[in-house]
DNA sequence: TGAATAATTTTGACTATCCAAAATTAAATC
DNA sequence: GATTTAATTTTGGATAGTCAAAATTATTCA
């Protein structure tokens, strides 16, 4: 039995959910998981019993849902194929980078092996995806590496951004606007709790001042002196 | 209400089951079409008054069912995806074009306007797909020119291939070994009804000899003479 | 600790799609 | 024209996925 649509959305999102928790406390909750995906509370209860059963998850009932080896494996296979689809659209295709999430939505689902395998050696192996999320191998193994936030990173000091973990549209157009995409090295000058902002020199000095919202959307990694001469 | 992928998959089994006949009387059978999808004969009835509800097609109790207006441009534009994605498989990715049938049955449901619109402006708007069959305008309007196969053609005249009417991929294969793909000049030496086969020369004076229903499968226009010196 | 609140689960019901087998209708044959 | 055969439709039932609302459990807060 390969899985449903529907079976890959609900790993994905308890995959996607477990992110943000540490390693040892990691359940999501139901709640969660069902605003997550778009459906009634009943509804997503229903479905990881059934999850449960076929030994995808670890559920726990009134305390959330947990994935199993087998699960976290498809789950991690169903990202690899979203995010080369991803990187796909936008390096091939020539779509914009804030348009390729719905579509590559539909997209994980129906691919075939044998098309992401061509996909992936015609992108060159990449590493990670275009809002920099790192790309799960074949075998379902992905490099996690864990990076500060623009809210947590140490002030006056040259960072990279890493990952935009905010896959909304009209956000995505503002971060490519200012210049702060994957890859650009900027700096945080002064973060204010009262006026709850952030305030950051980007390229060529450019100033910005975002919320501090905003800014825990934006991971990044400290720059390395060495490489940068 | 935006279709199923069933009801698409009905939509186009109905239009490619009216392909074979005139166009007066052109009811596709209940039988034809619950096993051209692979579906028992009382799931293909339910379905299709269904389909009659809501408009798509008209259907006979006893005698048939044809698409309606409404229906038979959803079934063109569902032909469109499917094309253009074999198309796009073969000439981007690299594919085979005895291996694209069934990655395109998948993406035809689940490929955007936008993404469909990029391909075909990466194609060059092309007008048939790799097995010579025509692709469907975005507006659901399509070429519809009939030819003969080797069967009918006239017998030692020059003929071109433009279509191959069977998408199984060891015929593809065979086609392809033996130089009869959409483009290739043939010409038909030979027919014997006794023996049930075609003599044919092919791409430099190659001479191969094929049974009837092989034959059927292979449509060919007229080579125009001006055009070749 | 006990009531108010929030989260979760259960229940009953619905839609889309499918099948198997019985019943019906049409077609073919004698 | 009556009967056999073939095609089609009906019937009863199954599964996956969903919701709304009632019932339950957990949590919070006074």
């Amino acid at each position: 039995m390969l899985p449903s649509s529907t079976v890959e959305n609900y790993l994905k999102a308890i995959y996607l959910g477990e992110g943000h928790l540490a390693d040892d406390q990691r359940l999501v909750p139901m709640g969660q998981l069902a605003s997550a995906l778009g459906v009634a509370p009943g509804t997503a209860t229903t479905m990881v019993k059934a999850l449960a059963e076929s030994g995808l998850v670890e559920y726990e009932p009134y305390n959330g849902v947990r994935l199993s080896a087998a699960g976290e494996k498809l789950a991690a296979l169903v990202l690899r194929r979203h995010r080369l689809i991803e990187l796909f659209l936008v390096r091939v295709m020539g779509l914009g980078w804030d348009e390729v999430h719905d579509e590559a939505e539909q997209l994980e689902h129906h691919v075939s092996d044998r098309l992401i395998e061509r996909i992936d050696e015609m992108l060159g192996r990449p590493e990670v995806d275009p809002h920099g999320d790192p790309i799960p191998k074949a075998d379902g193994h992905v490099a996690r590496h864990e990076f500060d936030t623009l809210l947590t990173c140490p002030l006056g000091e040259r960072v990279t951004v890493t990952r935009v973990t905010d896959q909304e549209a009209p956000f995505l157009r503002f971060i490519e606007q200012h210049n702060l995409m994957p890859g650009e090295s900027i700096e945080v000058e002064a973060r204010d709790e009262v006026s709850d902002s952030v305030r950051l020199k980007g390229r060529s000095d450019q100033r910005i001042t975002i919320g501090m919202r905003a800014a825990s959307k934006v991971r990044v990694s400290a720059s390395d002196a060495s490489s940068r001469g």
